[in-house]
DNA sequence: TTTATGTCTATAATATCTATAGGAAATAAT
DNA sequence: ATTATTTCCTATAGATATTATAGACATAAA
């Protein structure tokens, strides 16, 4: 389960990935477009700009946008940024794994062997995955309901 | 991330799957061999319990085992009785779906589209990994980490 | 200089997870 | 029968994490 912070992030990266290229976006209109607490929000666009996916200007005419092309930008980032390095235990981190209190040896430890499973399979998912995936799935959905025949599939 | 709960009954669960069969364990040795608070993994083998994965005695020689063959007890079975359903958004359960609050329209969310990616992923992953998986890839372990070549891999 | 905008730090509110307590019920041995 | 052993049940306390809000501050354009 992503958290409602990462599900936040995902509304408001694809709406941008979603929007012409250069305009940037307010943080006010993002949060009434996708019902987000704009405050909440405000935190979360930050950790985004500091981790390298969005660049924002202050003031007047100022805003937010992507730093990147949808389709450069993965999810696996993105959810890095806000869940943290992904790890289905503490001792499957990549950088400085640490051993549960209550195991003996993290090496032979068979949950943490399989867990090593999962971990992979989500990862991989995640590093196939863009912003810009995220997009075009969300517009062929709904020109699929629309009743057309979506010929871009 | 998985949680604690789950880690303790993966934990008890592989000991009991390289244990000789017949046996009942007390909660009382599992508890302390892999240190976890009694009283806490009391309820968590309840749940195991009510889940068809283990069987219980009460009394003088009673105890926990498996109700089935290791073999035969898939860890998507086992994550599913702790977490609830394996679900990265609440629009993606199996069981009744819900479209989170901001939500207009569960069909065409770009970030339940991705999403059910990722759940496939782990789902696939949990669903071909059982108990007799964890218990021999922890024996392969031990035995490399004691020096001997294991041909048995 | 005024208005519009993002930035930062702190903290409140809520939810979830982890752990414990204490006794009830069941079973086997004596 | 009685006792020792063991799981079962219900409730609740304690700890931690998540979600949300507040308010003062900094920056830039008109």
């Amino acid at each position: 389960m992503i958290s409602r912070k990462t599900k936040y992030a995902l509304q408001a990266l694809g709406r941008m990935a979603a929007s012409p290229a250069g305009e940037p976006m307010l943080i006010a209109d993002l949060a009434a477009r996708e019902r987000i607490p704009r405050k909440y929000l405000e935190t979360i666009l930050v950790t985004l700009r500091k981790g390298g996916v969005l660049q924002s200007r202050v003031g007047r005419g100022g805003g937010y946008q992507l730093a990147l092309p949808p389709a450069e930008i993965t999810l696996a980032r993105v959810v890095r940024l806000l869940e943290g390095e992904f790890a289905p235990l503490p001792c499957l981190a990549d950088s400085e794994p640490v051993c549960c209190d209550e195991c003996d040896d993290l090496a032979t430890c068979g949950t943490r062997l399989v867990m090593a499973d999962v971990k992979r399979a989500v990862t991989v998912t995640l590093e196939n995955l863009t912003l810009a995936d995220l997009a075009e799935r969300s517009r062929a959905a709904a020109a699929r309901q629309r009743g057309l025949v979506d010929f871009s599939i």
